[in-house]
DNA sequence: ATAGGGTTAG
């Protein structure tokens, strides 16, 4: 904003690309309000924002939760008749899942078809990690399936989002083909995976293999953090086996996963 | 000048 202040007074009259550059540096800074009126200022300047400054409004919008916000900024870019990219649609898309409007994604998936545009891996990913969490695990696997379909390699977070629907879902058997799916492509196991396979594990009880794979993402270098340690401990408190709790507590303070201080963690282990 | 990858008890 300062810095348009100052080109006021010169000679040299920003441009598009310019604005863009700044709306873009404000949503990142979270100043969403400044953003948004700044494309009002453009308007009075003569000049029309493009898809890029409208996409970046709507994503920021959404990630702070305001989604009546970026539908209408959604909406005021139909009216001025500036093309939405399949980034837009991503960030759209994304938004509206992890905003819990899930029944509205479909619709909009459908949209962007119609409009010619072919959704990418991103998309893909966005819908299925929301399909998952909304209890849509059919539809999200339906999707996966499309996506191997139109020879579209799904990549990790893809996988993972699936793998972790059906652990949330209890079904460890499709979770952990998908682990071994994961491993055949190539993929490095990271913490999100081993993570999400602990937490699926120990949530049907099995808290024995949860306790081998923590072993095993040691033994291959994954750094396990505190969430996936009191994953396990929680667990072993659950069905009273308090020596393994313990030793397994000693362990993770004696990794140093403690996150801050040592009452945090001592306050989030049941007793 | 734009886009994602979860924290997970009950």
């Amino acid at each position: 904003m300062d810095l348009l202040k100052e080109m006021s007074g010169t000679s040299t009259k920003p441009d598009v690309s310019f604005y863009g550059t700044v709306v873009w540096g404000l949503c990142e800074q979270n100043k969403l309000e400044e953003a948004k009126a700044l494309v009002g200022e453009m308007k009075k300047c003569g000049i029309e924002a493009n898809h890029i400054i409208y996409t970046a409004l709507i994503d920021a919008y959404f990630k702070r939760g305001n989604e009546s916000e970026a539908l209408k900024l959604l909406e005021q870019m139909q009216d001025l008749r500036i093309v939405p990219t399949v980034v837009t649609y991503c960030a759209l898309i994304d938004g509206l899942c992890k905003s819990g409007l899930i029944d509205k994604v479909s619709y909009f998936f459908k949209r962007m078809s119609d409009m010619g545009l072919q959704p990418n891996v991103l998309v893909y990913t966005a819908l299925i990690d929301g399909l998952c969490r909304n209890n849509c695990l059919e539809e999200a696997e339906k999707l996966f399936d499309e996506m191997l379909i139109k020879r579209m390699a799904p990549d990790r977070a893809a996988y993972t989002s699936l793998m972790d629907g059906n652990l949330k879902h209890g079904k460890l058997h499709e979770a952990f083909s998908l682990r071994d799916k994961m491993v055949e492509i190539g993929f490095e196991l990271d913490l999100p995976i081993y993570g999400s396979l602990i937490w699926g594990l120990c949530k049907v009880g099995q808290v024995q293999e949860a306790r081998n794979l923590l072993s095993e993402m040691i033994e291959k270098g994954v750094f396990p953090d505190e969430a996936v340690y009191l994953c396990i401990i929680n667990k072993y408190h659950d069905l009273g086996y308090m020596t393994e709790a313990n030793e397994l507590r000693n362990e993770m303070i004696k990794r140093g996963l403690v996150n801050g201080n040592k009452d945090s963690v001592e306050s989030n282990v049941r007793t």
